[in-house]
RNA sequence: GGCGACGUCGCCAAGUGGCAAGGCAGGGGCCUGCAAAGCCCUUAUCCCCAGUUCGAAUCUGGGCGUCGCCUCCA
């Protein structure tokens, strides 16, 4: 089976083949750090760290960079409407970026550089691209010559010629031509600056992902990942600063996501209608988020919205149900006389499937959606067989559903998603008191406590004192512990939010 | 004005030529003392029109609608 994905710059989704076989060398561009990164960013973020994991789990050693832009306008700004050096800014949220990367089950990157730990390199570069012809200096700074770079607006599919006449681009007059870029800024008083062959300053934003995918991955290295919105003119600066300055190719496949937006419109600072990636996580699991996002294939624009999280945490609990219920299955006694062998045959069967259909999903351009309804359908599948079978189940029969199981968790892996209660999560200290009072135990052992209510509950029930009965139940509901009853006899299990 | 994307069940959403995945919500049934969970059944010919084709949600043309980029943006 061949991996396929979508290439920007042929527009097309294109046959996978790293530049050295078994090794996938990718670069994603990371945040600049003015502010607490928001759902928007967070998207892009978790969708090429899916992208990540499905290499890596397809067996590829995966070199993934990702930069943090700690210098630039928005940190100044940011810094001087608070009265404090750019770098208290830049620190506090590269910080507060790290944090919500690692909350969201976001893997780390082989190697993060900061662009403020990368000034002697974009140096260079800049050095390298006037003695090509490609930029020149003035006044301090230096400009990026697009009409030196035959290629450029390829990507972004732009002419030159047209954009001139409709777009509203800088004025500047040191430019030679206003679509020229800097990649090296004078420093105005007051700014963070460095020294350079050209004076007091600081380089310019394109320059740093050129110089750190350079120095990490070479030239080209394989995917080099972004939304849509840094298409232009990001990355098609980018572009033609890399191969001007290596006459090299620099990407071979480019991959772009779309953007989420909220009520149908695109989140942003300027509409006022952006939601924090912290402030989610403050209200639902990282599962919850990962799920609902991957429920869209990341080309696509996404909505966001607080009902759709509900959602999402709906067909979650689907998930976790499902490992739940054969964990129980599990623990009972394998001596049943065994399900029925078709059963048996297609549950295996479906098992076996899963793994290539999953497999096919997901080498057709990171379908994750697809992906997931394969998952989907296995846990119903399983479901239906537990149902079905559940009181005469053998260890042929245990030992597949566990398998069953372990498969799923597998799976969703790959997507980063853990099942919250896969493991059992400690019983509220309140369940004590409660048996204290309703089931007269007198020790201090949650576990014993649940017992004692199950067992008076049960005792309750065999009188069909139903009151009683619910009175265990209820009291047990409102510390957060479900009871439910299964043919092997009543179960406790413990619900989050 | 230029470039581009999208329009599939109540909501979300996958699906680029061959009988329309999945999730959420709703209805009916099974199970249950009640419940929870689960299972089964149940709701679409794919914005409209016209073409190409044996056959189209999938290709072409036109129309309507929504959104994005063209300026910092994940």
């Amino acid at each position: 089976m061949t991996l396929r994905l979508y290439n920007t710059m042929s527009r097309a989704k294109e046959d996978f083949s790293p530049r050295e076989p078994g090794r996938v060398l990718m670069y994603v561009c990371g945040p600049t750090v003015y502010n607490h990164i928001h759902i928007g960013n967070a998207r892009t973020f978790l969708s090429f760290d899916v992208v990540r994991r499905y290499l890596t789990w397809r067996g590829f050693e995966v070199s993934f960079i990702q930069n943090i832009t700690d210098v630039d306008d928005k940190i100044i700004r940011a810094a001087n409407e608070e009265g404090v050096p750019p770098a208290t800014i830049a620190a506090r949220y590269t910080e507060a970026f790290l944090e919500a990367m690692d909350r969201l089950g976001i893997l780390p990157p082989t190697a993060q550089p900061r662009a403020t730990e990368t000034i002697e390199p974009m140096i260079s570069m800049t050095e390298r691209l006037i003695e090509t012809g490609h930029a020149y200096e003035a006044d301090g700074s230096v400009y990026f010559s697009v009409r030196s770079f035959p290629g450029y607006g390829r990507l972004s599919r732009r002419d030159i010629d047209e954009m001139r006449s409709g777009a509203r681009v800088e004025v500047d007059e040191r430019k030679t031509d206003p679509l020229d870029f800097a990649l090296w800024k004078a420093a105005k008083p007051g700014e963070p600056h460095w020294s350079s062959p050209w004076g007091e300053g600081r380089p310019g934003w394109h320059l740093e992902c050129s110089v750190m995918s350079e120095m990490e991955l070479g030239t080209p290295f394989d995917i080099h990942g972004g939304a849509t919105d840094l298409i232009f003119p990001h990355h098609e600066n980018e572009l033609a600063q890399s191969e001007a300055a290596t006459g090299r190719p620099f990407v071979r496949y480019w991959m772009h996501g779309g953007l989420l937006q909220i009520n149908a419109e695109k989140m942003s600072k300027s509409l006022g209608n952006f939601v924090l990636l912290k402030d989610v996580l403050e209200q639902h699991p990282a599962a919850v988020v990962r799920l609902l996002m991957l429920q869209t294939h990341y080309r696509s624009p996404l909505d966001f919205s607080e009902e759709r999280l509900t959602e999402a945490a709906s067909a979650l609990e689907r998930l976790v149900n499902m490992v739940r219920l054969v964990r129980w299955a599990c623990v009972r006694p394998a001596d049943g006389p065994g399900a029925p062998p078709d059963d048996l045959a297609a549950l295996s069967q479906a098992l076996e499937a899963t793994r290539g259909r999953f497999t096919a999903e997901m080498d057709d351009d990171f379908n994750t959606a697809g992906a997931l309804a394969v998952v989907f359908g296995l846990v119903r599948h399983a479901n239906g067989f537990l149902a079905a079978n559940e009181s005469v189940l053998d260890a042929e029969g245990l030992a597949l559903l566990d398998a069953l199981q372990r498969e799923v968790t597998d799976l969703l892996a790959v997507f980063g998603v853990t099942l919250p209660g896969a493991d059992e999560e400690p019983l509220p200290r309140g369940v004590v008191a409660l048996a204290a009072s309703v089931a007269g135990y007198a020790g201090d052992d949650p576990v014993e406590a649940v017992n004692a209510l199950l067992a008076a509950r049960e005792e309750a029930r065999s009188l069909k004192d139903w009151t009683q009965a619910d009175a265990v139940r209820v009291g047990l509901q409102e510390l957060g512990v479900v009871i439910e009853d299964t043919p092997a006899g009543a179960r406790v299990s413990v619900r989050g939010d």
